[in-house]
DNA sequence: CTGCAAGATCGATCTCTGTCAATATTGATA
DNA sequence: TATCAATATTGACAGAGATCGATCTTGCAG
């Protein structure tokens, strides 16, 4: 049930040819958009960005609430859905918890829409 | 009023430093997230890839239509959001239209997401 | 000019998603 | 154990978006 059990969206993605080198089939497309629906939302882009530029390369959400002029479960609601994509690390202490950018997803991520060879 | 003579969000994306590196601003958030919208659809996604792989780098749009199961219409609406993106580049030739991929685009994008030096 | 074919636009519908208030859960502390 | 603080979950709602059928626009052929 768990997706990041089994397998999330950017583990599927590592595998894949550049996007613009060959067509790409219709499963390859919906296991590649899901990482990008997480990335395409203002909140969580900055979320992302926040996490990544803190000190240490992880962020107590306490601090990420502070920086948005949002609810506490909506910050919550999207750091999920960018663990659940495999974007974010989740590591718990104490009553707080951290998160931290996964690089390589994202750098994966870039491979795929990036640098075509012709 | 059109957002392809005034400033598509690729060209505002081109400028900015990589999305790891410092926290972004809210204002550019909400830039670079239309772009990533426009590409979080597996429909789309499929579309990119296959003007990107078609001969000469370009395809027509009957050439589009028949490889979905989906309306004309529809995919006519696809095409329309990766052109106002400004990742797809819109040539009419008769009663033709053919679409071909802004690549640089793609690129700005990578570096955006990708390669991160410390 | 007429008719046809290629795309685009329009209007409606249905689903998905961002947001909040309220509540539940979990861990530390008294 | 009772309480408080930090996050998560739930349920509801409004707005955005994907899709379709119908129609409009445009260019070509007769």
């Amino acid at each position: 049930m768990s997706k990041l059990i089994e397998l999330t969206p950017v583990q599927t993605v590592a595998c894949c040819s550049p996007l613009l080198s060959e067509p790409i089939t219709a499963a390859t497309a919906e296991r590649i958009s899901p990482l990008l629906k997480a990335l395409a939302d203002p909140v969580r882009l900055r979320l992302l960005s926040l996490v990544a530029a803190h000190e240490g390369g992880q962020a107590c959400v306490c601090d990420l609430n502070e920086a948005f002029d949002l609810s506490q479960p909506t910050i919550s609601h999207h750091l999920k859905v960018l663990h659940e994509a495999g974007l974010l690390e989740r590591t718990k202490r104490g009553t707080w918890v951290y998160y931290a950018v996964r690089r390589e997803a994202l750098g994966d991520l870039a491979t795929l829409l990036g640098a075509v060879p012709a």
